[in-house]
DNA sequence: AATAGACTTTGTACTCATTATATTATAACA
DNA sequence: TGTTATAATATAATGAGTACAAAGTCTATT
């Protein structure tokens, strides 16, 4: 999954009833090569330099485009900022309050036992831990 | 743990080095009445009311200063704001995408044999799930 | 009781992520 | 080519949260 050329990011995009532009199409490379689990405003400033009229509102619009069409999945972390992640495969994330840092794990979640959730339709399931991270604990 | 007195949550609020003050004592009281998971802003407006010259930076220093002190979680759910909880039982979230509402879900949360979080210190763990609640989905 | 010092609460102004709106550019198509 | 739909952009507005300084409250000491 890592590095799709244009043009294969290109039938991605139309797979999944998204009309490629340029810039929608370098977002999501940017996000399958990048799985930093960047904000919006990360996602603009690595892609400024390169897409020079590039707007923010653009990158805003890509995002909600990408998390409706369920290519792209929102991460909160923290309060005041949403983070993305176009890996979908099962997985939860350790955030480091030291370096701040966001970490894929790999966990199964399993849900299917808990009795509560009969009748619930379930969309979506994050899991997120806090703490320091190895290299962080150890200084 | 529902409804504990002024006089108990006085000493409960000593115990954990803070020093009380009505403000902070029905601030406690009304996470721990209500486990709606309230943002600030909807503790402010329910107290408003009674705490005639309550004011929202309180709210905000007073969750600060529960969450500093480990009395209160901070729980993120969406991007754009903090909900609160004072429910430290082993539990995750479970937020309704029709209305809103979010649930507490049972869960047994084991990462011990995680092999990825080796030196890895974890502080909290958070597990939240989105999609639509019982009520909503047979509408 | 008055004084002083420490802590708490409050109002105001500010920041900054995100959203709303309107305009311009680009693509699709007859 | 002209017409229409969709996308990108710039600008202004919103709203949760923070910074800061002034005012209020509590408690100990005289
Ligand atoms: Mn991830
Ligand atoms: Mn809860
Ligand atoms: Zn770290
Ligand atoms: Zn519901």
């Amino acid at each position: 999954m890592i590095s799709k050329n244009m043009a294969c990011i290109k039938s991605f995009l139309i797979e999944n009833d998204i009309k490629p532009s340029i810039q929608r199409a370098r977002i999501y490379q940017f996000l399958v090569d990048n799985p930093i689990h960047p904000t919006a405003d990360e996602i603009y400033n690595q892609l400024n330099p390169e897409l020079i009229t590039l707007s923010k509102t653009t990158v805003y619009n890509t995002m909600h485009l990408f998390v409706e069409k369920g290519i792209v999945q929102p991460i909160h972390v923290e309060g005041n900022e949403v983070r993305y992640d176009a890996d979908f495969s099962q997985h939860g994330h350790f955030k480091c309050d030291c370096c701040g840092k966001v970490f894929d794990i790999n966990i199964d979640l399993n849900t299917s036992s808990i009795t509560q959730l009969k009748g619930f339709k379930i969309k979506s399931i994050q899991m997120l831990m806090s703490g320091t991270c190895e290299k962080c604990s150890c200084q």
